[in-house]
DNA sequence: ATTATAAGCTAATTCGGATTAGCCGTCAAG
DNA sequence: CTTGACGGCTAATCCGAATTAGCTTATAAT
């Protein structure tokens, strides 16, 4: 009963690693404790595997960005997104990002997985860019957008502040994912990065 | 005579697209227009061509980035960065660079293997890490932290502002590869990005 | 001219991995 | 108690891809 999704899972884990093209299904059945044929009493070839994780993946993703949103665009008023988001919110808000995005059991091994894949097909870049570049940037654009209508940051372009403030964030943990030993030095400079973003940004209300 | 380079170029193509394990050497063969046995007259095994791929591509690297330290460290003042470095001059680096990137036969191809291939060994996690971080981040933090000590940009971490740089034009370059149709939109969102860089950074020597 | 070497080809060979066939124990429902 | 579905196993089967064997032609050096 519960072999079905420990299959998955381990599938996962070893996509992430090697990409699907060199991961044996003997190895899926190993890791799992079973023999390669018996994968076949519950799904229909390797592919279908595949399949299945991604599918998944978009569910999960679906009911994540969904639960951001229930409380999202309408519930938020503009006072609490001011209230919300000082320097140290920010900071709060990246780091907490960044660590979503490289120590969530799933979303960790399933963005490694979607990097190996990405240009095997229109729908895996597809899915990759809207996961990791455009609803990202477009989800921080609207916050900052905010920020500049209120006179909390200067009046820049919006668009723009979101890939100053995430583009950074992005590119750390591409470097984490191959050098996890990095992780430390990272958090580092991501702390930096945002207190710095949060220096050029704000508002100098000297008038 | 040139076959055995055409065998590389090919093979470094079908890489970049699919990936080595998912290209067969008779895909190889059939692009340079011989037949798979006859590869083994010029490389003992797949996994050879894929090493002088990656042999050919450190040196190509080596070389260029020695052809810019040439006049580099030592051979620049400066004076010569202050004058060069203008708000133009940023978006001319910037997209120099972005464009070089996306579009060098080479570069391009090469990186689209690494990428796909990043998570296979250390060596390749590292090379990757080299090339499209740690070195270009470290070039352009000494080129800001010039800028700074001179009047022409604020007095802010040197690593950060060549983070707050290099990052978008790192993530819009994953986008193309991608997505090669979103070129003329990548394009316009570096320059704004620059543009906006170059206000924020900007010395306001209004003293 | 002769010979050696380079570089190609076709036809094996090898090998490993995906999938299928068919058998067996368990357990819950009737 | 017996039957049928479930999920596991071993032993094929199938197949495709990497590599090797061995032949052939061209050409360049002796």
């Amino acid at each position: 009963m519960n072999t079905k999704k420990r299959i998955l899972d381990e599938a996962l884990t070893l996509f992430a690693q090697k990409g699907y093209g060199n991961v044996y299904v003997g190895q899926i059945a190993e890791a799992v404790g079973i023999k390669a044929p018996s994968l076949y009493k519950h799904y229909k070839s390797k592919q279908d595997i595949f399949n299945a994780i991604l599918d998944e993946m978009k569910d999960r993703y679906d009911r994540q960005t969904a639960a951001l949103n229930m409380n999202g665009s309408d519930a938020y008023t503009d006072a609490d997104i001011f209230g919300a988001v000082s320097e140290d919110g920010l900071v709060e808000m990246g780091i907490g990002l960044f660590s979503y995005f490289l120590h969530d059991e799933y979303v960790c091994r399933f963005r490694k997985m979607l990097t190996l894949e990405q240009f095997h097909n229109s729908e895996l870049s597809r899915l990759y860019t809207k996961q990791y570049a455009d609803e990202p940037l477009n989800y921080q654009a609207t916050i900052f957008s905010i920020l500049c209508r209120g006179e909390v940051l200067k009046k820049e372009d919006a668009d723009i502040m979101a890939l100053h403030f995430f583009a950074p964030i992005y590119m750390l943990l591409t470097i984490c994912d191959r050098h996890p030993e990095r992780e430390t030095e990272s958090l580092k400079m991501l702390e930096r990065h945002i207190r710095q973003f949060s220096r050029i940004y704000k508002e100098t209300t000297r008038g």
